[in-house]
DNA sequence: ATAGCTTCCGAACGATCGGTTGCTATATTC
DNA sequence: GAATATAGCAACCGATCGTTCGGAAGCTAT
């Protein structure tokens, strides 16, 4: 029914995919993405799916790499690109709560959920989580470093703990806007921010 | 081949089978928990471990239910009776660190798994998981407020705020321990509570 | 024109899902 | 001791899971 596309559309293909299963796996979590019902909501048959891919395993793989560009685009490509050191993380910061307060993926944050999802497994696509996670917070340690060494923050700062405080603010965000739907969290988070890197 | 068991036998192989969904669930997550895993686990048929309950729902709620007295068990019923306000504010988070630490489930925190699980789905069992959450956040408040009260926090402390920022400690605490197996996790939470509410 | 490559489909696979049905064996009740 | 109630089993239901296979359709290179 379905001939051959050309290598543009192809490509194309597989991009609807890879985008539809982030959006799927973003509220059902990447174990309730399956290949049925993203063969149902492509119209496609499920083997013209899975034939991108060969494997689920392969596929979800392709969904975190997905979720990690957009994250990527989301976030720190909005950074401006000013001075580093403490106003790069504070712009870091304000850029990962807009994308949070913004909703782009129906599912809250990709990254949190997938985590908390697979934190108790073995396996590649756990390892491609948090490899992912740990460059991010590597970014921020980086900066963090920078504005201890440029001054901007006390010398005895301690930089592991700074990015521990800044992800559970981020944490507790992405909580409290999914599960308590609480409008005021994006203030709240703010307010933590201001009082960590003020 | 099992015949009828006496009364106080059957209310342990209730117990037994919603003890195990627990620590299957905490791995597996609340969806992950299927019949069929569960009754050869326990080695019984599907039959018999639904006819406990009826339904996977039912079941789900009974897991939901029996983390809620594992967590009331672990955590506010450790907190000693001593004054109420800022020294049981402190008491309350540092059993939470410690439960954490514990690793009382295999999977880690429970509700925190189950919470961002169904943080973006309607139903029954998602509104036990927020009312429990709510429950326990409602108590951090209330000492909160109390020690505000008695002078023991600065009279203009937004309450509000600073349960975010403890759930926010509490929930970086379980991300850093489960994902990153980061053992110097509990030390930067008490850490931050002690900045926070020290 | 033709051969090859690739995308995709239709169909089927074994396994497992949640759930139902009929039965047996026993505990409880009379 | 007879009647009743019920825990649990074996077997099965339709649906869906991930995956495989053969072939149809069309692009591309010869």
């Amino acid at each position: 029914m379905s001939p051959r596309k050309s290598v543009a559309e192809t490509r194309l293909t597989r991009r609807r995919i890879v985008d539809r299963g982030l959006a799927i796996a973003s509220m059902e979590g990447l174990e309730g993405l399956t290949i049925g019902r993203l063969a149902t909501d492509l119209g496609m048959s499920k083997a013209g799916v899975l034939g991108h891919f060969g494997t689920k395993e392969t596929l979800q793989l392709a969904v975190v790499d997905e979720a990690a560009q957009v994250f990527t685009r989301e976030v720190p490509e909005r950074v401006p690109g000013g001075p580093t050191g403490l106003a790069r993380l504070r712009a870091m910061c304000e850029a990962w709560v807009a994308y949070l307060e913004r909703h782009v993926l129906p599912g809250g944050c990709f990254f949190t959920a997938a985590a908390t999802e697979f934190d108790d497994r073995g396996g590649p696509v756990r390892d491609a989580i948090a490899g992912m996670s740990a460059v991010w917070q590597r970014d921020l340690r980086i900066q963090a470093r920078l504005a201890v060494h440029n001054g901007e923050l006390p010398a005895d700062t301690d930089v592991g703990q700074l990015v521990y405080d800044l992800v559970g603010v981020m944490l507790a965000l992405n909580h409290f806007l999914q599960l308590q739907c609480d409008p005021a969290a994006p203030e709240r988070a703010r307010r933590s921010l201001s009082r960590l890197i003020g």
